[in-house]
DNA sequence: TAACTATTTGGCAATATAGCCAAATAGGGG
DNA sequence: CCCCTATTTGGCTATATTGCCAAATAGTTA
């Protein structure tokens, strides 16, 4: 009703804000570890062993993610513990599929187009 | 139940191809096409207004979404236009507001403890 | 076909991201 | 305190993304 007080600026921040946090999500890794996350609590070497990536890497992945406040951390004596903050993010994942399959029914065409063009 | 014959190829392929329709909307300018596509069909011209920057950018940006199957375009003489393909991406909405609500109500302890420290 | 409008593409410089290694930090236990 | 394990941070290079301008393409109309 009144929500067009809103200046171009303040706009451009708020479109800003959002795409930092789809922009965490963003990455096959990161991905990979919100899935992990959603079924329950992970510690930073049990994750990199899922990953496959040099553990500086995944802390950094997990450090992104918290930054944005997807995920939560919390050290108990040597280890950190990874944990899902905002639990919704999994519905990127069903969103996601649809697309995926949508594409799966028009790409056969596309892909013959190319191939008699190439 | 026997989804588990997914090897570790294929397994990272399928969190790139989702991270990849995720990139996709991972973009302030993005997010602003899709929602004004969410209200309906508009063309490059209009969307170029609406967001301010360069059509060139602008169409990059759509075409962009049309490569991953977020929109998909139709061009009606001159001009080309640009609809909302698979709607569910507007759920990330909801989702991202709720992360963002969960960082207001977090986030000004945090500010008052960097500001004890810095 | 030439002139015109709408859109896309190529090319480029600036900036951001990814992932590795090495070094630093955090906590536990002799 | 020193040593050990777990995690984070700094620094680096390689790669990707962004957004502008200029040029190319698509379609309309004279």
């Amino acid at each position: 009703m009144c929500k067009n007080s809103e200046t171009k600026e303040s706009q451009t921040a708020r479109y800003k804000a959002r795409a930092k946090i789809i922009k965490a999500m963003a990455h096959p890794t990161r991905l990979l570890l919100v899935d992990r996350l959603s079924r329950g609590e992970s510690c930073v070497r049990e994750l990199t062993d899922l990953v496959g990536d040099d553990i500086s890497t995944v802390s950094k992945h997990l450090s992104r993610l918290k930054e944005v406040g997807i995920v939560e951390d919390n050290r108990r004596g040597l280890q950190v513990w990874y944990r899902l903050k905002v639990p919704c993010v999994m519905d990127f994942f069903g969103c996601v599929e649809s697309v995926l399959e949508s594409n799966c029914k028009a790409e056969p065409l596309q892909q013959i187009r190319i191939g008699r063009d190439g």
